[in-house]
DNA sequence: TATCTGACGATAG
DNA sequence: CCTATCGCCAGAT
């Protein structure tokens, strides 16, 4: 199991981000939220980070609720996120992203 | 049972 | 605008 994520709130999670189109962006805590578990934005981090890329999820439009990309993956994020028409400025998402 | 861990979040300075 | 802290949640040791 991974830790932090608590039992079916990985399928949640999935299911949350999968309903996430182009050129969208929600937070880890939203995502929680949207799963069934206000508060638990942290696991969303840890289920993103333990997927791998056969998941074909797209963790690209998930970010930190003020905007900021995820760490160590701020490049890549960028330019995914910026190739659907997401503006991203110095390592973060600028607009109405958050939420 | 206690402590640690982390792709988080809100607040204070 | 940026860093420093503290609070959070639940599995892993």
């Amino acid at each position: 199991m991974l830790s932090g994520v608590p039992a079916g709130f990985r399928d949640e999670v999935i299911r949350a981000l999968v309903s996430v189109g182009p050129g969208q962006v929600v937070s880890y805590g939203d995502l929680a939220a949207e799963a069934g578990f206000p508060g638990a934005a942290r696991g969303v981090g840890a289920v993103l980070a333990a997927s791998g890329p056969d998941e074909q999820l797209c963790w690209w439009r998930v970010v930190y609720a003020d905007g900021r990309l995820a760490p160590g993956h701020e490049t890549r994020q960028a330019g995914l996120l910026r190739a659907e028409g997401v503006m991203v400025r110095h390592g973060r998402v600028v607009g109405r992203a958050h939420r």
